[in-house]
RNA sequence: GCCCGGGUGGCGGAAUGGCAGACGCGGCGGAUUCAAAAUCCGCUGUCCGAAAGGGCGUGUGGGUUCGAAUCCCACUCCGGGCACCA
């Protein structure tokens, strides 16, 4: 690929190119600087109290064996956006790891008998090569592995200071295991009863395990105090975290073996109390046993049997019809004093509240269904607003609107509205009722439970705790710490460390025999806290160095996906305010003061702002040749049935062409002339030979759609062809440009052309032996003010996350530049300042031409510690303007004016303008609307 | 069911109250070439019109405003999260 000196065509312009003759060779230019970067220590970071700081991470990756388009994607922004804050005089740290523990790596042992830390460590290797194509500004000194001692040992001692403080505990509850995984699981990873990582269903297990008190931080998880972070993953993790505001009130068992005792329930609608006609315990219900009669006894225990065998997905899955069973027993209600039936049913949860619930069917869907199909009493307590009073036989669907109270003793005739907690009148009312009459207790309740952290495999950081034979527990001596995984190990699927006697085998404080904890911790403890370590990797007085920590903590900025919403973005804001409990911070607050830094809250959050990319997804699947019949309605054809047949001719059908693209709710099929619109209603007949089976559109619609890459569908885009083919400055442009960031899209293998021209326009204009042809001082102001309008706008997509808009007004700048290379329009000096600006705006999007290009035309230094050019609002202002001059709101005339019109010049302008008195005709002027020097807006009837 | 985010050309997208479609891909026409690639020049929302020009146009319907892709109300569709959560 080697252009020609040109004599290119003169036209328009009239001027020459003098093109030189070798092109922009990435391969060349782009592992040279690498090489030399890194030998010039060009990214170390140091702390430097003189300078502000800027630590932005994006999140590590997992060494799972090659990076993937998905990475560059994520990273590349983040790269560019920590260059430009450096360029702008930050002290800027963006440091890289591996977050290496976790399942990949013990399948890999089992199914191919390599150890997980030979082919961890080979795929760091191999990702470490490949980051370092990528060009970034990565501080490797500062590299943190997790699954080195070095790092998880800091994580054990960790979590011996939580089990001190009581937030790492020992408890028995009700768990999800995964058979699949040998595991069991926390609740962020199991989805609609299945394991996040293979969709294998989960089962319930009571079982002892290590917990983590997340739930004592609920609260404090709700408020994102001094952080600025995408609303969407705040509402994610508020609803994970699913505060609701109630009352706890107490039924007292009537008569029996429990005769006396209470059964506390959870309401949210204290207000319904009086309309509460019988209670539900779930199957789990310590209760269960002594509520229940002895007529009634065989047919409890078979139900509670039958539930304990249903897993968490059978449970949920065969939904709307609801079970359950009558214990044979009373309790009170203590509003009225009447007795309610006590009834138990799988629909209530024992993990959620109490377990137990007061049911209100007239006011509530999932109590009326149950009354409904027991014949239980349904009395309504809400006169809804504006309409009849409910009627309780001819009630088809429970009541959940506003109204007033009715049938409610002391709270009768109070205002139920839709608001939630005490902002409800009636709830309100219904509160101070219970607390003045001591029959409940207002109070919050959370959906989130505590973090189970215990799992049954190996290859992840050990759980330093020690099993005394009295069967207590204890944490690990300061002398053996850290525990450190044994390598020396056999594969089978099961976590090899009960069966390794040196490991299991060793003694309690007391010299007793004991045995060492098996379980090791979640892979997800790991990226808790990697962002501190990252500080001082090789600290070893503490997981990091309140030197470091007092100068850059927080993250100022945090990249990646937002699938980590409810997991790590969670669990480390939950490991931040524990570390900070726990007094680590202390001498990091000491220091921040000591140089004058106000600590205030900055180290309540980890991550002061959070930004989530999107996804790149594989390209699109078009061309399929199609036969479809049916018959034109509208501008639309309705298919009768539709054939994927790559054979198929004209005359198979009434429209034979290729599937381009799925539309909101039609196909579209190109039959060589015209696009047409096919609707594929359910019923049509659909074949897709691909998919065996009986198809449909649902499928039809799947074989089109645009996937995640994988493997198996063969739509993987490999980064490091691209970069051999294209280079990594091509690569990262194109990846900065082609989609809204935060969004993410299919890949697009054609589109990534424009960016190498790009490229090559910018090797090309800073190449070039530019002669000034015929200059003029307006021409220089022009070009200046060009530069200075990119300057703007490329630093406005940067700040704020909008890269695309950045590459766009370098695109444009790139267009003004080689029309005056073409035409010599320009001073030299000024074409010289010109390519300097646009060198050092492209520098952290593409920093290896813009590195060479720089360094060839003579500027001391590396382009990308050079200043950020200063954006002039003055040399950006154009001085004139092109006014638009419209009548009733509609565009009739444009005029050049000059920038600083007032108003009065404008109107009169525009009122001079013949396209104007055309359109005002013989209508009157009501109105004149002057917002000079955009417009002039006419009003006129 | 509840809670978020979104709907703009053939495509990715720009414009946050003031010229809709910047920038790029693709397409069309032309130059160069034996030819192709690459490169260069021009056109490219849609309808009417020979043109000048005009009508229409940011999911749908309504509203606020001199003026709405942008603000408000209702609906609809797409994507994501949560979900017998009491």
């Amino acid at each position: 690929m080697v252009h020609k000196v040109g004599e290119l065509p003169t036209e328009p312009g009239g001027g020459q190119y003098h093109f030189p003759l070798m092109a922009y060779d990435h391969r060349s230019i782009e592992t040279g600087w690498q090489k030399r970067w890194e030998e010039q220590g060009l990214y170390r970071s140091r702390v430097d109290w003189e300078k502000p700081k800027h630590y932005a991470v994006t999140m590590l990756p997992y060494p799972s064996g090659d990076l993937h388009i998905g990475h560059w994607y994520a990273m590349t922004p983040s790269d560019a956006r920590a260059r430009f804050m450096r360029m702008r005089g930050f002290n800027v740290l963006f440091p890289m790891g591996f977050d290496s523990f976790g399942l990949p790596a013990e399948n890999a042992a089992v199914q191919r008998g390599v150890h997980p830390a030979k082919w961890t460590y080979e795929n760091i290797d191999r990702m470490r090569g490949q980051l370092r194509s990528m060009g970034a500004m990565f501080d490797w000194e500062r590299e943190i592995v997790s699954c080195e001692p070095g790092y998880y040992g800091w994580t054990e001692e960790i979590f011996r200071r939580m089990f001190e403080e009581g937030v790492a505990y020992r408890g028995e509850a009700m768990v999800n295991w995964s058979p699949a995984l040998n595991t069991v699981l926390a609740n962020e990873q199991v989805i609609d009863g299945k394991d996040e990582r293979l969709g294998q269903p989960v089962i319930q297990k009571m079982m002892s395990q290590w917990f983590f008190a997340i739930t004592k931080y609920a609260d404090e998880l709700l408020s994102y105090h001094g952080t600025d972070w995408p609303e969407p993953i705040k509402a994610m993790q508020n609803n994970w975290i699913g505060r609701s505001e109630g009352a706890f009130v107490d039924f007292t068992v009537e008569e029996g073996d429990a005769a006396g005792e209470k059964v506390r329930v959870f309401t949210t609608r204290p207000d319904t109390l009086w309309g509460a006609t019988f209670m539900v315990v779930a199957p789990e219900h310590p209760l269960v046993d002594r509520l229940t009669t002895d007529d009634h006894r065989d047919a409890v225990t078979a139900y509670t049997d039958a539930s304990s065998k249903r897993t968490e997905l059978e449970r949920t899955a065969d939904d709307k019809e609801k079970t359950g069973v009558f214990t044979g027993g009373y309790a009170t209600n203590p509003v009225d004093g009447e007795p309610v039936p006590v009834w138990v049913a799988d629909y209530v949860l024992v993990s959620y509240g109490t377990g137990a619930i007061m049911a209100v069917p007239a006011h509530d869907g999932r109590d009326f269904a149950f009354a409904r199909k027991f014949g239980l009493t349904i009395t309504p307590v809400i006169h809804p607003a504006g309409e009849e009073p409910l009627d309780e036989p001819t009630m088809t669907d429970a009541y959940v609107g506003s109204g007033v109270m009715v049938n409610s003793g002391p709270i009768d005739g109070i205002e139920v509205t839709d608001a939630k907690g005490r902002a409800n009148p009636a709830i309100a009312a219904a509160l101070d009722w219970l607390d003045a009459n001591d029959a409940g207790e207002e109070t919050v309740n959370y959906r989130l439970r505590d973090w189970l952290i215990s799992r049954q495999r190996y290859w992840g950081t050990p759980i330093p705790m020690i099993h005394r034979a009295d069967g207590t527990v204890e944490p690990t001596a300061d002398a053996d710490m850290p525990v450190v995984l044994p390598e020396d190990v056999v594969f089978s699927g099961r976590s090899p460390l009960g069966e390794l006697p040196e490991f299991l085998n060793t003694v309690d404080s007391d010299g007793n025999p004991a045995t060492r904890e098996t379980d090791t911790m979640d892979t997800f403890l790991c990226s808790n806290w990697y962002f501190f370590r990252y500080l001082s990797p090789n600290y070893a007085e503490g997981p990091f160095d309140p030197e470091e920590a007092a100068y850059w903590l927080p993250v100022d900025s945090y990249t990646g996906g937002a699938e980590h919403a409810v997991m790590h973005l969670l669990y480390a804001r939950f490991f931040n305010k524990v570390i900070r409990d726990m007094g680590f911070f202390e001498e990091t607050h000491q220091i921040m003061s000591a140089h004058g830094r106000d600590p205030g809250n900055d180290l309540d959050e980890p991550f002061k702002m959070v930004r989530n990319q999107g996804q790149i997804l594989g390209e699109e699947r078009i061309g399929d040749r199609v036969v479809v019949d049916g018959e034109m309605d509208g501008n639309r054809f309705v298919a009768t049935s539709m054939k994927v047949d790559p054979a198929a001719q004209v005359g198979d059908g009434a429209i034979v062409g290729e599937l381009m693209r799925r539309k909101e709710r039609a196909m579209q099929v190109f039959d060589g002339t015209e696009m047409i619109n096919v609707e594929v209603p359910e019923g049509a007949l659909v074949d897709i030979p691909a998919i065996p089976g009986d198809n449909d559109i649902h499928q039809l619609k799947h074989h089109l759609e645009i996937e995640r890459m994988s493997k198996s569908r063969g739509n993987v885009v490999n980064p490091d062809d691209l970069v051999e083919l294209y280079g990594a400055d091509t690569v990262r442009t194109y990846l900065m440009f082609a989609f809204e960031w935060t969004k993410g899209g299919p890949w697009n293998s054609k589109g990534i052309m424009g960016s190498q021209r790009f490229i090559d326009d910018v090797w090309k204009i800073g190449t070039v032996d530019y002669e000034a042809q015929n200059s003029s001082a307006d021409a220089d102001a022009t070009l200046l003010r060009r530069c200075h309008q990119a300057i703007d706008r490329v630093q406005n997509g940067m700040e704020s996350f909008k890269f695309n808009t950045s590459v766009a007004a370098l695109m444009e700048l790139r267009n003004s530049m080689t029309v005056v290379a073409r035409d010599g329009s320009v001073s030299i000096e000024a074409w010289n300042e010109a390519v300097s600006i646009m060198l050092r705006l492209l520098a952290p999007i593409a920093p290896h031409i813009t590195e060479q290009l720089w360094t060839d035309r003579g500027h001391d230094g590396s382009v990308h510690v050079a200043q950020w050019p200063q954006f002039d609002p003055a040399l950006a202002a154009e001085d004139t303007i092109t006014m638009v001059l419209q009548v009733n709101g509609k565009v009739r005339d444009r005029l050049d004016v000059p920038a600083q019109i007032t108003e009065t010049d404008a109107e009169e302008l525009a009122l001079a303008s013949e396209r104007i008195q055309e359109f005002i005709g013989d209508k009157t002027v009501r109105k004149v609307i002057s917002r000079p020097p955009k417009l002039v807006n006419i009003v006129a009837n």
